[in-house]
DNA sequence: CGATCCTTTGAGCGAACTCAACTCGGGTGG
DNA sequence: CCACCCGAGTTGAGTTCGCTCAAAGGATCG
């Protein structure tokens, strides 16, 4: 029962507004001229200093947009799951200023930017939705800057996972409580300016704690209430349609 | 010589685009019914939770974005100087993940939500440019990730000095190397994730090392390539008109 | 001219880092 | 088929950057 790569982008639009698309304005969505791609783990998208002319939709696995230092070391900036347009940006920013690669071998949709063009044209209230979800990949990064600046090591890697958890249910694919997680404790490191040793000490306290389950690229959340508490954990900056005070 | 607050933003927009706006879109611009009005330092215009149907453009003085954590501290998220509209994503998300306040005695000139959207329907380009400073405004998020997720202190505050000097000098507002940084060494705290004893001593640092002067809410750049340097600074994120890359 | 806020400095502490070694599982090739 | 390798995870030990607590100087202001 494969999912076509346009149906994971309609669900992902309508995750994030309060009023479904029309079935015009979903079928224009559809009708997106697309070319899929397969990707293994650790491949590169678009690089720092890139022009696209393409945007690229998630459609499985999980990409991450980074960053490389003078110094070699690589922050990652957002993590994106299928549905995703990471690197939509690039419609009005030509020049990218970071990278984007996939995590793990990953199924992408590669859109031309003069679709997406077109698209917002002749359905304006399609680009209010894309222009908000550029928005709230803002809010995104706004709470990562509180995460790395404020919390400790503890709540950083829970926050983490809360939010993939809540990214991954928002389109259906979180099983109950349990989702593919199919990072490193080294990338998990790098997403949250910890040192991979560290990482593993913070998780097996966490394990400890009977917070989670977090192995081989599955992660199990075994005390919501807890996660979200070490994480000071607020959804309300996702903007998702059916969380919090987003009406 | 009092500067219109309407032409602030003209100036910012004209500042990252690389095409100046028309007359009519100047027109435009400039025919925005605005209310102006004075703050003290320290004063909320939002605050977390609200949802505003008006937007604010800075016309002088220093304003900040920043959320307060369940355990009191507070992570500034960006800075905002005449010319920005720290608030624009409030047209497409309608409750407020984080406040704005004053850090300064500042101007500030509300515009209604209902006035700038019929400006982006009238002018779409405009509506362009507006959606573009919002990723702007997301691509200095991505990089403050990487300033408090990766370097140390020392080249965190360096960082933060270049990257509100190139901002003051995209508008017109910084004097050779000279430029006004009226904040406390808390508020650099809270920007950082650094503690105010530390900032303290980072800046005696900064100081002793010839980069900056920096004293009753002046700074002076000694020495920009040092700062740059000791920054690891690359204005690409910025996307101005005139620095690096952007065509 | 006390009150208050900001800056500065000292001293000790602790979270997270680095360096290093060992384990474990999955591949690959001899 | 086993030997080897390599990447990821795990654990130990010592170090360090930045924190907290504490207190003492300015500066500004009613």
């Amino acid at each position: 029962m494969a999912v076509s790569p346009l149906d994971r982008l309609v669900r992902k639009l309508e995750s994030i507004t309060s009023t479904p698309l029309s079935e015009q304005e979903a079928k224009a969505v559809l009708d997106l001229p697309v070319s899929v791609r397969k990707l293994e783990a650790d491949q590169d998208i678009v690089r720092e200093g890139d022009r696209p002319s393409q945007c690229c939709l998630v459609v499985e696995g999980l990409l991450c947009r980074y960053k490389v230092l003078a110094d070699g070391t690589r922050q990652i900036l957002s993590f994106h799951v299928p549905g995703d347009i990471p690197d939509l940006q690039s419609l009005h920013i030509d020049v990218m200023d970071h990278s984007l690669a996939s995590n793990f071998a990953s199924t992408i949709a590669l859109i031309s930017h003069d679709a997406l063009k077109d698209l917002c044209h002749a359905q304006p209230r399609i680009a209010d939705v894309f222009w908000r979800d550029t928005l709230i990949d803002a809010a995104i990064f706004r709470e990562w800057i509180v995460n790395v600046g404020t919390r400790e090591a503890y709540g950083r890697i829970a926050h983490l996972i809360c939010e993939v958890f809540m990214k991954l249910r928002a389109v259906g694919l979180a099983n109950g409580n349990s989702f593919n997680l199919p990072l490193t404790q080294s990338e998990i490191g790098d997403a949250t300016g910890l040192s991979t040793v560290h990482v593993n000490r913070t998780i097996k306290q966490l394990r400890a704690d009977g917070l989670i389950t977090l192995e081989k690229g599955h992660c199990t959340i075994n005390n919501l209430n807890g996660l979200n508490e070490a994480a000071m954990f607020d959804p309300t900056y996702l903007h998702l349609k059916g969380t919090g005070k987003a009406a």
